[in-house]
DNA sequence: TGACGTAATTGGAACGTTCCAATTATATGG
DNA sequence: CCATATAATTGGAACGTTCCAATTACGTCA
């Protein structure tokens, strides 16, 4: 059990001064003299006292907690995410309570609640697949700022932090159509998600723009993972007039696609032209160097954060839409000549 | 801003009894009778009360919350590690401070600080690279219970969860040997982590066991990181009388191995064999299919919150080791020939 | 020395719970 | 109808802070 921890009276009286002139040398008010300062100080690390963030939380009705829930950790974009959050959250003073939902709305549900009762300060989310305006309603309602990350979440009066997978898919798919490609697919992922209509929207633009007819068959859902890769890939290989490149939904699809490839004889980058999306950090060292739209995740996690903390301290509740952009790094996996340079930036 | 959130005392009034017995309910004591209990339920919903979990804690002195930090959450292994800690602390009824330490003993100190100060109820942790025991003396000595994972922290009486690195390597090099590879080098990592010493250990001792001398060329240092692998492997392959096969400190330096032996025009599992450690998810799906040692990272994460939450509640602090087994998983980056059957259990 | 201004310190209430001891309501037996 | 046991309910103190109003200490000026 262990004897109570020593408390702010604990050291008032081995100083001999009052609680409330304790209190003022730990939120290191001017008030106080530098006398007295010093001796408190001595005392408190004599004591071995540890300020109670909870009990000032209490009387102060304010936390400096913030919570953040991730809907697959395991996909190391968001792992990436998080980290940046992470750094950003941990260097205001805040500590976070970081949990993963697997996807799952009803695991989402109940973290967030018991992140309320535990007094947030506010909340981060990058919401599991069909999370609906509902399961944060309540939360927002109650003042609390939420920012929404990488996953639209229409119909709630939220701040979001989202990457421009319009222009970003675009971008890729008339690059694609540069180097000569008339066939080419989309690959992975599925209907549910404000992610994957956007991008795929970017795709199907970028062909009508230059006048490619879009052929249905060649937009293959998986899994949005690098097994769902694979699995996409063998249903496109047993297509007649089979793509000559693709655009997968994102990295990890991508790096299944090359493995699928692989496995039947053919090599990424030469025989089939790919490119990924969000540029986690194995597309830089993978081979074939995974051509791929660069969305930064962890730059993403620091400006969610960012913008979390701003409407923390700043008390307002307006929200703010931010598109974060995006650009093509062109590498190997794609087939175009390598250039060097655009990396060394 | 927005008015103070309704507390036990709002429900209380208006459900015309007092706040004891409103706290009765909600802990579903059954001293209350069947009338009051649902007249205070109604009233609950109604007035949309939040359960103040902070408020407990300082009453009670003793939190629902536990902290977990881990060294690298981009790395898949790290981030499965806590996922699976996730799942049972969460079902627990608990919540995590998760933090990321990013091999930083300097900002591992802080964020361990942090949790205190927030009364945290335990800890999981898995340690930076050069954590000293000094850096979680305090903590101990305070009470509250710990648990090291992953990486040993020798010289401090703290519960560990580990996972049979000497084994493991020993058995992978075993492998090899009978595969008929006489030259192996053991590919990754650096000195000063316990991980590192043990799995080097397991495979001096395998080869001894056979009488193959240890050239120590062929130990060949870097990050453990993919982009570590490719680099180890570039000193390699300028080495006279290259081996012709690797046992790799993890995953993901096995994988910056294979990448390197593609760039170098070599086939990984043709002619170079791979072995990783710890089979992460991408190990099964990648080209070729990696050989690994399996270690259930996410199962580790279990066991290991379920380890420190069976401490937090029988109050005993006495230290307990546990290491975990794990097995060798062939499949075809050794250039065994390719079994299916052992991947159907 | 007395009055006054400023600097430093302090007591006590409050935050939202839990828990104990005490009280009140209800049932049971004679 | 009283005594008594049991079931329900309750008031108030406590947890460790912060914050306000009030007090005390100290120098300065007339």
């Amino acid at each position: 059990m262990s004897r109570t921890r020593t408390s702010i009276v604990d050291i008032a009286r081995a100083a001999g001064v009052s609680k409330s002139t304790v209190s003022l040398v730990l939120q290191k008010s001017p008030l106080v003299s530098e006398s007295t300062r010093e001796k408190v100080n001595a005392h408190i690390v004599e004591l071995g006292y540890i300020y109670n963030r909870g009990a000032a939380s209490l009387r102060q009705s304010k936390s400096k907690i913030v919570g953040i829930v991730v809907n697959d950790l395991t996909n190391s974009f968001f792992a990436e995410l998080a980290v940046g959050m992470d750094m950003v959250v941990q260097s205001a003073g805040y500590v976070q309570f970081l949990a993963h939902s697997g996807e799952s709305v009803d695991r989402q549900r109940e973290v967030i609640a018991s992140m309320r009762e535990n007094g947030i300060a506010g909340l981060i989310l990058s919401p599991a697949r069909g999370t609906e305006p509902n399961d944060i309603k309540a939360l927002v309602e109650s003042g609390i700022p939420v920012v929404v990350v990488v996953r639209n979440l229409p119909g709630v009066k939220v701040s979001t932090l989202l990457s421009d997978n319009y222009a970003g898919a675009k971008a890729a798919v008339r690059h694609l159509v540069g180097l000569g490609h008339r066939r080419i697919a989309f690959m992975g992922g599925f209907q549910d998600t404000a992610v994957f209509g956007e991008r795929l929207r970017g795709y199907r633009n970028a062909l009508a723009d230059v006048g490619i007819p879009v052929d249905e068959r060649f937009i293959i859902h998986s899994a949005p993972s690098r097994a769902g890769g694979v699995i996409a890939l063998e249903r496109l290989m047993v297509l007649t007039g089979r793509p000559t490149a693709a655009l997968c939904l994102n990295d990890a699809v991508a790096f299944g696609v090359c493995d699928g490839l692989r496995a039947n004889g053919l090599e990424p980058g030469k025989s089939f032209a790919i490119i990924g999306f969000d540029d986690v950090i194995e597309a830089k060292t993978a081979v074939p160097a995974l051509t791929t739209v660069s969305v930064d995740p962890q730059g993403m996690g620091q400006r969610a954060a960012q913008l979390l903390l701003k409407q923390i301290n700043s008390g307002q509740r307006d929200q703010e839409s931010i598109i974060t952009s995006v650009r093509l790094v062109v590498r190997q996996s794609c087939g175009a000549s390598v250039k060097q340079s655009e990396e060394m930036a």
